[in-house]
DNA sequence: TCAGTACGTTAACTTAAGATAAGAAATAAG
DNA sequence: CTTATTTCTTATCTTAAGTTAACGTACTGA
């Protein structure tokens, strides 16, 4: 097992509750190295997820397919977790894809072992409590931006924030579609933004 | 206290977690019966919230405000948690404001007294996660249907949900604001739905 | 009771997004 | 290097939402 990797593992969820050696043990038998190459999937539209990854190296993102389409509405990047986590607390079919847009390595562990560490452990029930008001802080944020903003204030509101690394390293057309609109429509937009 | 009251409060916290005596009588000292008047505030905007409520009677609902308009997001109804919880949560000041549709009657406690909670008991920490996973999914849920549907689509989706009660029950203005359109738009789509 | 307000609908006009297609630019593959 | 593919832009047309205003109805409070 590559020690750095579990170490920056421990650091991340140390961002959450910090774990004593005890407490952090109870995790690493669970643990697994992936490799995910281009396009392979982490999760896939329809079957039920059973894990949580995080991941070390590579970008990946979601989406969720309609009309043939696939509608990508969120992007994962080093350092952060990644899973259909609905899917896993639901156990319930995922409605989303998430794809390898680069080459990944990740560390993995079952959602069925994390429910057994909030069984045996306060401080694990902790850490999944706040992940999930994270999870949930983070929806909303989007969602009223969703509610309350045009497209384009949207895409500004975008280019402001600290997820600037979505717009640098990931193709037009799939921030168009994280913001709701076209491929055709964000391009108006940044048109018009330049003529400013 | 309402006894009776106090009673469906349990219930509905046992959909979450079940709580055997000993634990729930860790809540009821802080239990505090408050009556709002219509259009009397829960949660204001630019306060930290502090309170969690539980409906027992009446509705509210919470908006947020742009460009001096009131844009209602939500509706809560009887026998739900009412709370600026995002606020509480990230002890900011609240984005939102919560304010009584009709005559309320609220069974309160304090995040800081559910948080003495969280500390005393690993149950009520798995409370606490489990609402915060049950936020979680709710938000996702709306969230992708704002991405993924257009408004027609949505009001649709409303009119097949279990939330028929917001339709029913509440002016048609704050509806189309909680579907992220004018009132003259939702009228537009009434009446195209209407024709067919 | 009666005036004032709030709410929903309709209409006319403006604005912007969706769909489609064509072409340019960038990237990847042979 | 050349070709093929993907990505982005531009243009045209269609569609629907936003804006504003007028009107009718229902409700509210003095």
């Amino acid at each position: 097992m590559n020690e750095a990797a579990v170490l920056q593992l421990r650091n991340a969820i140390s961002h959450f509750v910090k774990m004593d050696d005890a407490d952090w043990a109870l995790l690493l038998p669970y643990l697994e190295e992936r490799q995910l190459s281009k396009q392979e999937l982490f999760a896939k539209e329809g079957k039920v997820s059973l894990d949580i990854g995080f991941l070390l190296n590579g970008n990946m993102r979601h989406y969720y397919t309609r009309d043939g389409e696939e509608k990508t509405k969120y992007f994962y990047f080093e350092g952060h977790f990644v899973s259909s986590y609905i899917s896993c607390i639901r156990q319930q079919p995922s409605e989303l894809t998430i794809e390898a847009m680069t080459d990944c390595t990740l560390l993995v562990f079952r959602y069925k072992d994390l429910l057994k560490l909030y069984d045996l452990s306060h401080k694990w029930e902790r850490f999944g409590r706040l992940v999930a008001e994270y999870l949930a802080i983070g929806l909303e944020e989007r969602m009223t931006g969703l509610l309350m903003l045009s497209p384009e204030e949207r895409y500004i509101q975008l280019l402001e924030s600290n997820k600037q690394k979505i717009i640098e390293r990931i193709p037009q057309h799939y921030v168009s579609s994280y913001l709701g609109i076209t491929p055709v429509s964000l391009s108006r937009i940044r048109n018009r933004m330049a003529k400013k």
